[in-house]
DNA sequence: ACTCGCATCCCCCATTTTCGGTATTGAGTG
DNA sequence: CACTCAATACCGAAAATGGGGGATGCGAGT
């Protein structure tokens, strides 16, 4: 397996690179302090995974990441960092990172993340997975969800809304006429606050009052 | 720590009851086949975390984790299944579950798997921590985030639309004529390929083509 | 028996939106 | 320089929407 290392801290990139080169089956075929073309210098080497620092002069661990993702789809990332804020976590997710440990860890917990990440795992410190979790749960379910006593009829009628649907279209959907709509609607600008089709849809939408596709 | 089981297969509830009793500081104060008035049985035991089974008759793993959340905020809800599947692991994180893991976890596993989240950690076969990752980005961002050539005028006019404004309203704030909205209005519509406010603003909110609020 | 919410439909009318044009200006490009 | 294109602005007609009213029937609950 060939790790390759970025990460700016000189005693810190050793120690890893010693650490990995003494595991059997590990070498690491690269170590890096920062992320000039590394591109380039990744198409020159063998690269499994990449143990990636975030914080690093010029390139970001982040940046470099969505970069590596986006050249060499294969190639794991490891995101190893002192910070573990939501921001952080959020971001290397996003950038497309396998995994993400802190650098707090034991150098047994480095080789078994390596392991992991190689196996289709993705190796997190439990405190990092409890934020992902959480994260994911704020992201899906908006906090308040308020109901707005929103009548079946109302919701239907405001789903069809949010596909564009006219009045006219709607009434034929439902099957009532164009008037019985235009009292839905007004209904539902009453309760939802609102004076328009189309705050109306902005409002369904992000507070999720509808169902969307996805 | 005191463990509560629901399982409703008799041989493994009775095997994990053994192996945690004989944990020292785990103790099993409770196990149940099923989840019937689960409520009014965690009311009357002591319960840090509960292991929970999806699979069982009556109400199932992930009900039971949306009640036991919505009563005891502060249990730890520890899914085990045989199940992998995306929609289980989605299904049980907005649940509020703190961990999931695989029945084909060895008992070392397990006992450690209670330990993290006991200690605030979101403990995840490697696997299933993958598939969250995944689960996560595709949620994050739209796969194919097309972006139909919209212009900056033409982006913050429909902007502007997304939050309610009428063509005048939106002629004030960015200091244009109506008219000039108007024709801002109709190169949106032939560029997102659709026909009416409440369309284009549906798009524009679910393709995030516009920077919402959160 | 009576009220009340819900769904249904109707009328009217002012305003807004949609869509078909046309046209000028200025910036950027080959 | 000619050309394209974004941005600006205007006209006008047809369609849709927003807001005001009123009316009916139905079922659940008091």
């Amino acid at each position: 397996m060939n790790i390759c290392i970025f990460e700016d801290n000189t005693h810190l990139r050793e120690s890893l690179q010693l650490l990995i080169d003494v595991t059997p089956s590990f070498t690491c075929t690269a170590a890096f302090p920062n992320c000039n073309n590394l591109i380039e210098k990744l198409e020159k080497i063998d690269c499994d995974i990449c143990l990636m620092d975030i914080e690093m002069p010029g390139i970001s661990g982040i940046e470099a990441t969505k970069l590596i993702k986006g050249h060499f789809p294969k190639i794991h990332v490891l995101i190893q960092t002192v910070f573990s804020d939501d921001d952080s976590i959020f971001k290397a997710i996003c950038a497309g990172a396998s995994g993400y440990i802190l650098k707090s860890s034991t150098p047994a917990d480095y080789i078994e993340a390596l392991r992991d990440a190689q196996t289709g795992g993705a190796p997190m410190t439990p405190s990092i997975a409890r934020r992902v979790l959480q994260l994911f749960k704020n992201r899906l379910e908006p906090p308040d969800h308020e109901d707005y006593n929103l009548t079946e009829k109302e919701k239907s009628v405001l789903l069809q809304l949010t596909l564009g649907k006219s009045y006219k279209m709607i009434a034929g959907e439902l099957l009532v006429s164009v008037e019985t709509v235009k009292t839905h609607m007004k209904n539902i600008y009453t309760k939802l606050h609102v004076n328009s089709s189309t705050e109306a849809v902005a409002k369904a939408i992000q507070e999720s009052l509808v169902r969307t596709s996805n």
